[in-house]
DNA sequence: GTTGATTTGTTCGACATCGTACTAAAAAGT
DNA sequence: ACTTTTTAGTACGATGTCGAACAAATCAAC
């Protein structure tokens, strides 16, 4: 029977690829969430591991530009990880509105640890996409990723 | 400066290219989400979009699992779902403790004036990516998923 | 057939997320 | 210099999300 029900023009594909893509994000969230210890969150981890692995000492709302999400959300977030002892926030010298956030020894240790659990989990799937569908997947989505970034008026 | 930061192995890989989904994820949700009407949220949306694809009549738990949402959350989208009349929830007559859901009208209408209005911000970026890259996409992030649902115990 | 285990769905409580409204600081316009 | 506008961050309230505990129906074992 052809389809009279889906659409199988360019805009349903792209419904179809954001429907894949939200099953996904589903799964690797609440994987994550199971290995990370009490209250601690799949932001939580995402942030720090972006202070890593970009610089320290970003201002919240970088953070949250850089994540696309609200910066109240951002806010909260980072109450978390302050409460936590994982970052430091201090006053921006540049900028009196401003804060800046840093890394605290705890903070790095947290990261190695929580990557050092999540391993597992991920090299249990890893044998599903090649090193090299892996790398064209990644520059695919990031394509995605900063035409709709630029498209969000 | 060799990458002392970051993981270059198939691993490292994978985080980045969860990240990238959670990114795109979160844009998509927000795009999509400011043209639905009023209280309704993504997730109401998807849900009825999979009973027409695939098929009326689904029980709750066949949906959350579809989605890979727990099945709490199932109820709780398709109460709003209901409440708006857009599905009728039926009780299941080969078993007494399931229910069937099904779509109204209403349900199908609002499918197809809401496919309408967002597929503009849909082709809006739809030259990012070529229908072939599209296709490749989906089907390599489909075996993911499917790798991931099975292997998650 | 009766008992125990499993399955389906809901209720409830805790918490993440995010929009609105606000304060304070900085930048821009005059 | 003064006013207006923009920007960074927060407080608060509303709501989505989800785990734990529960009730009802079904299934399995004997």
């Amino acid at each position: 029977m052809p389809d009279t029900n889906t659409v199988p023009n360019l805009t349903g594909l792209y419904f179809e690829l954001f429907n894949e893509i939200g099953i996904i994000n589903q799964l690797s969230r609440a994987s994550f969430e199971a290995r990370l210890p009490d209250g601690m969150v799949l932001p939580h981890f995402t942030v720090i591991n972006h202070l890593i692995r970009v610089q320290d000492g970003q201002t919240p709302l970088q953070l949250a530009r850089a994540f696309q999400v609200p910066k109240t959300s951002m806010t909260h977030t980072l109450a978390g990880l302050e409460k936590r002892g994982l970052v430091d926030m201090r006053a921006n010298p540049d900028d009196a509105r401003s804060k800046q956030v840093w890394l605290t020894a705890a903070g790095r240790k947290f990261r190695q640890e929580a990557i050092a659990s999540l391993s597992p989990d991920v090299a249990e799937i890893s044998d599903t996409l090649s090193m090299e569908e892996v790398t064209a997947a990644i520059s695919l989505l990031a394509r995605l990723r900063k035409r709709m970034d630029s498209a969000r008026d």
